[in-house]
DNA sequence: TTATATTGGATCGAAATTGGATCAATCTCT
DNA sequence: AGAGATTGATCCAATTTCGATCCAATATAA
C-alpha cells in the first residue's frame, strides 16, 4: 500500500454519501477540489471515484461534474429512533447547562412561573409516574423556550420526540420510583432557584448534578 | 474560482422546499430576483428550476411565476432556517464544549489524524475563506463524530445546515479576513491538541474560547 | 378595456470550469 | 531490490456559466 489510497477515499466518500451529507441529484465538488480537500492526489482521487461509479453511487459526466444517483434518506430520522439511552442522557448534558446559563440571561418573569407551576405540578406527582414525565418533559421544554432561542428550542423538541418513544416510557417506569422523583424534584427546585437569583454557573451546575442523577438511575436499571 | 453551478442552485432550493421554507401553492420569487439571491446568472437558475420541476417539486407558469407543488416531508420546520447568527453561536456554545470532553473520552486515533489533516487544510487557506469555511465545517462535524453519539452527531449535523445557507456565506465574507483565520487556525490547534493528550476540561475550554471570539467577530461585523 | 409592468422562455458567443488522459518521478511495502 | 501505488504536472475535449438581448405570456393598474 501507500500513503492514503484510492480505497480509503472511496470508503470515506462512500460513508458521507450513505449518511445523507450528498444527497441524490447533488453534484459533487470538483475533483480538483475533492483532491485537496482530501489531501490526495487528485489521480487517486479520481480512481475512487470510479470505484464508487461502479458501485452504482456516483454518475460522473465530463465537463460537467460528478452527481449522486443513489442514497436512502431513511437513514436521517432513524438517528433519533435509534439513540440509545446514554446517548440522549449525554446530549442533554452538552445542552441543557448551557440553557440554564441562557435562562437566566434571557427568561422572562412569566416563563420562571410558569416553571414554578410545572415544579408544583411534579411535586404533587410522586405517585404518578406518568404525570410525573408529562411534568418533566413540559419543564424542560419551557426552560429552552425561555432562552429565547429558537435554535435550541427546536433541539430539545426533537430530544423530547426520542423521550416519547415507547421505548422510554417503559424505562420510566423501571426508575421512576417516588423517592427518585423526589429528588428529581429537590433537584428542579434547586435548578430554578438559581434562575431565578440570577446565578447562571449555579443554574448549569443543579443541572449537571440533576443530569448526572438521571444517568446514575438508568444505567443502574439497565444493570438489573 | 469555484464557480456556483446549477446543482448546486438545485441542491440549495430542494432543501429549502424540504425543510418548509416555501410551502406548497406558494410562488418563489422572480427568477431574475433569485438568480441575484443565489449570485448566478439567470440562465443558470433556470436549469436549477428546470431539475426541480422534473422532480415534482415545482411547477412554473410562463409569465405568471414558478410554484411549489409538493412539500410534505416536514421533517426540517422553519426553525432551522430561520436561525439568526447568534442563536447558532448560542447552540454551538452548549453543544460543542462537552462534544470535546466526548471526543477525549470515546475518539480514535484515526478521527484525531483526519482532524489534524483538517487543522492543516485550514492553515493553508489563510488567503481562501471559501476553502477555511468548508474544511472548518468538516472539523467540527468530526469532532463530533469522534464521541461516538449517534444523536449529537445528528444534531451538529442539523446545525451544520444551518451554516451552510446563504445569509452565512455572506456573513462568512464580513468576518473572515486573514488574521482571524489565523486566529481561528491557533485556537482549533489548542483544541485538537488538548483532546490528544487526553484533556477534557482544557479541550471544552479551549473550544469555549473558540466559540467566544465566533461571536465577537461575529457582533463587531453586524456593529458595522 | 387598455396601457404598462412584470413574469418566464429562448438564444448567442466568450470565458471559465469540468472530467479524461498521460507520463516520469517518488514513495511504501514486501 | 522490486512491484505496485501515489504523486504532481501538463494538455485536451466536453460542458457549463455568464451576460446580454429579444420575445411571449400573464398580471396589474388606470
Amino acid at each position: 500500500m501507500a500513503r492514503k489510497g484510492a480505497a480509503d477515499v472511496a470508503k470515506q466518500m462512500r460513508r458521507s454519501i450513505e449518511s445523507g451529507e450528498y444527497r441524490r441529484f447533488e453534484r459533487l465538488p470538483a475533483s480538483r477540489q475533492l483532491a485537496e480537500t482530501f489531501g490526495v492526489a487528485r489521480n487517486t482521487l479520481r480512481d475512487a471515484l470510479y470505484q464508487l461509479e461502479r458501485e452504482g453511487l456516483l454518475q460522473t459526466k465530463p465537463g460537467s461534474g460528478t452527481y449522486v444517483t443513489a442514497n436512502e434518506p431513511a437513514a436521517i430520522p432513524n438517528a433519533l429512533e435509534q439513540a440509545a439511552p446514554l446517548e440522549l442522557i449525554d446530549a442533554r448534558f452538552a445542552l441543557e447547562p448551557h440553557i440554564c446559563r441562557l435562562s437566566v440571561l434571557y427568561g422572562r418573569r412569566e416563563e420562571f412561573e410558569r416553571l414554578d407551576e410545572l415544579t408544583l405540578q411534579m411535586e404533587h406527582s410522586i405517585a404518578d409516574p406518568q404525570k410525573f414525565a408529562e411534568s418533566d418533559t413540559a419543564f424542560h421544554r419551557t426552560l429552552a423556550t425561555s432562552t429565547r432561542n429558537n435554535l435550541l428550542i427546536w433541539l430539545i423538541e426533537q430530544i423530547n420526540t426520542v423521550r416519547s418513544l415507547d421505548e422510554w416510557t417503559r424505562m420510566r417506569r423501571l426508575t421512576l420510583d417516588p423517592e427518585i422523583i423526589k429528588l428529581y424534584n429537590r433537584q428542579h427546585r434547586v435548578i430554578l432557584d438559581a434562575i431565578r437569583t440570577r446565578e447562571p454557573e449555579s443554574a448549569a451546575i443543579a443541572m449537571k448534578d440533576h443530569l448526572e442523577t438521571a444517568r446514575l438511575s438508568l444505567t443502574r436499571a439497565s444493570a438489573t
